[in-house]
DNA sequence: AATCGGTCGAAAT
DNA sequence: TCGACCGATT
């Protein structure tokens, strides 16, 4: 997968840092990714069919832990497969079931170790998990996009778009599409490395300098990608000379044959141009159009008919409804959101209906009689589950006689403020649901409604409120003392940590002492030495270019306000069960039960890591802290999570919390200030000018590791950011580890 | 020096 | 499954 070998060859402009970085930013997510590792945890349960939503949950919790360092998530799931790489699927599939009838072997025979490792090969990833993620993320109001093929090039689109500043993906393919800022190895904690493509110039492995998009991407398909396989003996290295001494392809391949020792095939040349138009136009999703775009608008002479391998065209409608996650990718058929349980499927309208109508719900038929009691899976996956959790029975009971029918919207606010916990009452969110209307969105908003309950569950009841030790699970089982994780974590902090004291509860430590932290200031300024510039020496094959005015797509300039436009579009889709007034309360009272057992993890958690801290900072943190928790993780809300870049928060609507929580935010924004200002705006790209950046950023370097010295950025007047003296003083002593990292 | 093929540990609970 | 790493090969 990817370029064998590319993240060696950029190890140098790879940069440690952490999420807070991007707080106040958007991140695209390559959502496969992260339900791939998420079904390592459940992959036997998932083979034998056996109820589980550890990976589902594993995405929420990365989704939440994005959201709690002031990230807005966008996710990206993959879509239909490329025509050119059907082949690979079957393939694919195949040793799939391969896997899982030698795993099901193992495990027959006691073999349990093995069976789990064997079935973990057996897991495929499926569109109906992207489903249930996405009716997860829809009551998180978390952006979300079905990309019509890969979620690679959906992604790079987005972030052209300036929908999303950054991508969060572990693919190195994403460089290659013309990726400008990417993620990866994003761990539990936040940590992550960042590749930015303005700092190819500094590459120390081979000299980037002066090189185009375009050579970057023939440099890589040379090396052998995802739709070309490599010449044999031909790798990265040797790929990067040849483009640096030709730039034309054609020429490389000719004087690569000459040299002897490379074989190239016949039709080589063929498929590589093939294979960088894919890479160029590979039909993408365009959220502000409503339709299928190409990823880079295509030249007047590109034929877009006759590129069969960057994907079909498609119907408007069908490229939404996949978009939407309303239809699979692959049969554009709707998926049902009920579990495919027996192979007998049932057409996801008809099924949808009959869960969400009040008719079906007030019927006599008990509704266990819908359900085999032998098929566990059936019984534990449904979301009209017979044996309601506590809670939900509390909820049935307390509605049963009120009608399930939906009420007028209008009531909806008033639901929403009568509620006792639900404090953030946001009013962005009544006047967009008034505007809500469509049809589909009521019939599967009516569906997650019913389903909300039976999905929290698992969550209740890991982290009821009885139980006030338990944490919030992005938190990672730390705070017990000292606790085995604790030390784990210590570990995997161990450059930061080593010259600080030891402390009770490392995790809230953690977070405490780099709530502040103005590592998001050490922003890389999107000049210095250029790289990006496209001067395309071979006029056949064509080359990215910004997205056009006359292309359907947004222009930087006009973005905002179209961002704008998309949300109030999308909101209805997005604010599912507040369609439905009736069920709000129902709903509500799950996840408030949720969420408060999460904020009341929060101040289990956080005592215990303020009674160890050791800086008079510390307190001043940790109402911040507590708030900004509230607001974003236990109660996203549309008017702070979903709130489009450079608009002002709604402050006259607020709660106190939530203004605590936003006056945080802001101060973080304020913090990390030039993130999404300093593109393109901040001065120079000095290399030589990175040892006299002041001692602040030399703070933030220590840990970041040396390439931070090339992106001196300096904003660091936030007069009441209380703790910097504080904060400055253990975390310069980190220098020895900046030594290290040098 | 670069590439390739193999092994190993981490991923997740 | 992926990467990092090692040793063999060219």
């Amino acid at each position: 997968m990817g370029i064998k070998g590319l993240h060696g060859l950029l190890k140098s402009i790879q940069k440690p840092c952490h999420l807070r970085k991007f707080s106040g930013e958007t991140l695209g997510v390559d959502a496969y990714g992260w339900l791939h590792r998420g079904t390592v945890a459940c992959a036997v349960d998932l083979v034998l069919d056996r109820p589980t939503t550890k990976h589902i949950d594993f995405v929420l919790n990365r989704v939440r832990m994005l959201i709690f360092f002031g990230v807005t998530p966008y996710l990206v799931f993959d879509g239909d497969n490329l025509p050119s790489k059907s082949g690979t699927e079957s393939e694919r599939q195949k040793k799939r079931e391969e896997s899982k009838a030698l795993g099901l072997e193992l495990y027959k025979k006691g073999r349990v170790a093995e069976a789990y490792q064997e079935l973990q090969k057996a897991v495929d990833v499926t569109p109906y998990m992207a489903r249930q993620l996405i009716e997860e993320l829809k009551k998180m109001k978390v952006e979300y996009v079905v990309a019509p093929y890969e979620a690679d090039a959906q992604l790079v689109f987005l972030e052209r778009q300036g929908i999303i500043n950054g991508i969060i993906s572990e693919d190195s393919d994403m460089l290659v599409f013309g990726a400008r800022r990417l993620l990866s190895k994003l761990d539990q904690h936040g940590d992550c490395i960042e590749i930015n493509r303005a700092d190819f110039a500094a590459c120390k492995e081979v000299s980037l300098v002066g090189w185009t998009d375009a050579d970057f991407r023939r440099m890589c398909i040379l090396s052998g990608c995802d739709y070309l396989p490599n010449i044999s003996k031909l790798g990265l290295k040797t790929a990067y000379r040849s483009i640096r001494k030709y730039k034309n392809v054609d020429k490389a391949l000719r004087m690569l044959q000459l040299e002897g020792q490379y074989r190239v095939p016949a039709d080589y040349l063929e498929n590589f141009k093939q294979a960088e138009l894919t890479f160029l136009y590979q039909r993408v999703f365009c959220p502000t159009a409503g339709k299928l775009v190409t990823l880079t608008p295509p030249e007047t002479d590109v034929t877009l008919e006759n590129l069969t391998f960057i994907g079909d065209d498609m119907d408007p409608d069908i490229a939404t409804g996949v978009a939407r996650g309303d239809l699979d990718p692959t049969t554009k058929q709707p998926i049902s959101l009920k579990p495919p349980m027996t192979g007998k499927w049932v057409p996801s309208i008809g099924r949808r209906q009959t869960f969400g109508s009040s008719a079906d719900l007030k019927s006599n038929k008990p509704i266990s009689s819908f359900f085999t009691p032998k098929r566990v899976p059936l019984a534990e996956l449904d979301p009209n589950s017979l044996t309601p959790s506590p809670s939900q029975q509390r909820l049935l009971e307390r509605h049963a006689n009120s009608s399930w029918e939906a009420s007028p919207v209008s009531a909806q606010p008033n639901v929403i403020r009568s509620a006792p916990a639900d404090r953030v009452s946001s009013p962005l969110l009544g006047g967009l649901e008034r505007n809500s209307s469509a049809q589909a969105t009521r019939a599967s908003s009516t569906f997650s409604s019913v389903k909300r309950p039976r999905l929290c569950s698992e969550t209740e009841e890991e982290s009821l409120p009885t139980r006030p030790n338990c944490r919030s699970r992005f938190f990672t089982p730390t705070s017990q003392g000292s606790s085995p994780s604790g030390e784990k974590l210590a570990r995997s902090k161990k450059q930061r940590k080593s010259t600080l004291g030891v402390f009770s509860d490392e995790a809230a430590e953690e977070i405490m002492s780099q709530l502040p932290d103005p590592s998001g200031r050490l922003e890389n300024p999107q000049d210095g030495p250029r790289v990006g510039h496209e001067a395309d020496a071979e006029p056949h094959i064509k080359d990215c270019k910004p997205p056009s005015p006359s292309d359907l797509t947004v222009r930087p300039e006009a973005q905002e306000v179209h961002k704008e436009e998309v949300r109030q579009k999308d909101v209805p889709r997005l604010a599912d069960i507040d369609t439905d007034p009736k069920v709000f309360p129902q709903v509500l009272d799950c996840r408030v039960e949720r969420q408060s057992s999460t904020l009341l993890s929060k101040f289990a958690f956080l005592p215990k890591g303020a009674s160890s801290g050791q800086r008079s900072g510390l307190d001043q943190k940790k109402p911040q802290l507590e708030n900004t928790t509230h607001a974003r993780t236990v109660r996203p809300s549309p008017g702070i999570l979903i709130r489009p870049r450079g608009s002002s928060p709604k402050r006259q609507r607020l709660t106190p919390l939530q203004r605590l929580g936003q006056s945080a935010l802001s101060r973080s924004r304020s913090m990390c200030l030039p993130t999404t200002d300093t593109f393109g705006s901040s001065s120079s790209h000095d290399i030589t000018g990175g040892m006299s950046l002041r001692s602040d950023i030399m703070n933030t370097v220590a840990h970041q590791g040396s390439e931070d010295l090339l992106i001196p950025n300096s904003d660091e007047d936030d007069p009441d950011h209380q703790s910097s003296d504080e904060k400055r003083e253990p975390v310069r002593l980190d220098l020895k580890k900046f030594s290290f990292a040098a």
